[in-house]
DNA sequence: CTGTTAGCGCGTTCAA
DNA sequence: TTGAACGCGCTAACAG
């Protein structure tokens, strides 16, 4: 566990002190505190004032042990990086702190062993809650979550069997609708690129939205149409002139991953390729700059923001007291703009 | 202080019940756990299958509070969702992961007050170490980091009176290189656009750096050319359209604000304004982004990973005892693209 | 190498 | 409305 860490800090004042200063008990001071409205107004004023003469600062480390409670929630991310889970991330920050209630933050680097690891760290820590950006765990994982018994949301899918609570949308509805709607919009050979669907269940989910979209649309699966990059304009760059080679006649590529559709754009734009006169490009998500660019981006709308307030909100429902798991499928929109 | 809390778990082991189930006493497994080195052979693994088969995920709640350490840094950026920071979170949860320690991450939105409200909450966690991404604080706050003795890391800029520790770059250099930069490229009417300078120091710097440079280069401040706005990238799309409407001779724009530059220069795809010919775009910070526009774009690239990296070592190296506090300036680069 | 004792700073539970 | 005793789960400092 921890090693290098260092004494936390110098003489700092306890509550003893203030107890001391304002002339009251411990528990007066404690009272003070947490319940003011259960002490008369003048011995409450006299206790506040010795607080803020001495600068007294709360051990909430002691008071979590004395009251077997939590005032921290851990939350785990694939990627700090990427400012869609910043999105979400603030979200839950922004709620949390009205409740006072203070963030742990985690970057599992997309990987499970990792993930695993900060479950054990946030787990030790006493966290009061979890929320996962992933529905995918190790078996540890699983084990220590039930045994601490803590509450947890899983977060950027809908899984078949969530541990606990779910706040998301459905990667498979989305990428099938936006399949569908490019086909209604006339587009005949639609490939599709996203990340590596072996690794990454979203990717996964995403992949098969499309087919099933294809599915009902009559249409054939065609390998030369579906492509697995890695993250990173520059793939979706690649991805897009790799795709246009082996398939001439391709009219629109759907790019279920991250920053891949500014790449391939830019990349158009390089090579003056009309968009989408000669390829349409589509996005998954709404990233702030896919209004801006030039043609403006198709893409999906997802409620990233929404996802971590309503986590928060979910975790803040059942401290007050309510067993119901919340299973919240927040949706998605599809914006059509100039690139289809 | 917090409120809506929970109890933080259901039964859970305790280390007595390992204790119990290796036939050995409390410290043994305490042992086992931090200094395995100190224990024979065989008791060390009787005591570590004991922990695994029972799934016991030890308290640091009740080790911080007994050994009065803590394995958890605070770290206060101005906004989880702009990129930038994003990026130095990373760095700092990189570091501090390899050294088993934890993350609690704050948001102040730029406030000085809630800045203040989130270092008075991690103090109250007892965190080993603040990272401040900002070098103005309230009065209280410094009151506050300096009873509790905490070692501090200032990031975002040089301060003139660092609180302790300082990881960072000058905003004021950068932006006085920049604009020398584009001088020395021959542009004659360089304007310059950030946020807000009453409000944001960074902001505050880099314009007094813009300036400098001026000066240096004995040209006179124009005030039609220097313009303050708010953070997006529509914001940068106006600033540039207002500044060249009211100095139709502008020949360069200095965009020393987030994203602002892209706005401009998707803004200036959209109206067929040539980049440079008509005008040339400079940006502050060398997003991903940025070398993918069409042209690619010129900026200052800031050693913002490594900000956040050098700064969870800082915190590292005092814990291990080092005395002398870290004032690093890791300086930043002129990248010159097409854009200018 | 291992165990025992004492207490970290606070909240809970009672009694006053 | 206020206070005293006790213990949360663990580690420091010692003893063996």
């Amino acid at each position: 566990m921890a090693e290098g860490n260092i004494r936390s800090g110098g003489p700092g004042a306890r509550m003893r002190d203030v107890a001391n200063a304002a002339g009251v008990s411990l528990m007066t001071v404690s009272r003070a505190l947490r319940q003011p409205q259960k002490l008369s107004e003048e011995t409450r004023k006299a206790v506040l004032d010795a607080v803020q003469k001495i600068g007294y600062v709360p051990n909430s480390i002691a008071a979590n042990l004395a009251s077997n409670r939590s005032s921290v929630v851990g939350q785990i991310v694939p990627s700090i990086q990427n400012s869609l889970y910043a999105d979400t991330v603030k979200g839950t920050a922004d709620v949390l702190r009205t409740a006072g209630l203070n963030l742990l933050l985690g970057d599992s680097g997309y990987s499970l062993q990792d993930e695993e690891a900060l479950i054990g760290a946030f787990l030790a820590q006493r966290v009061c809650g979890l929320i996962l950006h992933n529905t995918d765990h190790t078996p540890r994982s699983l084990q220590m979550i039930k045994r601490a018994g803590v509450p947890v949301i899983e977060t950027g899918d809908v899984p078949h069997n969530p541990i606990d609570m779910v706040v998301s949308y459905s990667n498979n509805a989305a990428a099938k609708a936006m399949t569908l709607h490019l086909a209604a919009r006339g587009y005949e050979r639609i490939g599709f690129v996203s990340l590596d669907t072996k690794i990454n269940r979203r990717a996964r989910e995403r992949q098969r939205g499309y087919f099933a979209a294809l599915k009902a649309l009559g249409r054939r699966k065609d390998p030369l149409l579906v492509s697995e990059v890695g993250p990173g304009l520059t793939s979706g760059a690649h991805a897009m002139v790799d795709m246009m080679t082996r398939v001439p006649n391709v009219d629109a590529i759907f790019f279920a991953g991250d920053v891949l559709a500014i790449g391939a754009l830019f990349e158009a734009q390089r090579r003056g390729w009309k968009v989408p006169g000669r390829i349409a490009i589509a996005a998954f998500d709404d990233l702030d700059i896919m209004q801006h660019t030039v043609p403006r981006m198709t893409c999906l709308r997802l409620p990233r923001l929404e996802i971590g307030r309503r986590s928060a909100e979910a975790l803040l429902e059942r401290m007050r007291g309510t067993v119901e798991p919340v299973r919240l499928d927040l949706g998605f929109e599809v914006i059509q703009r100039e690139s289809t």
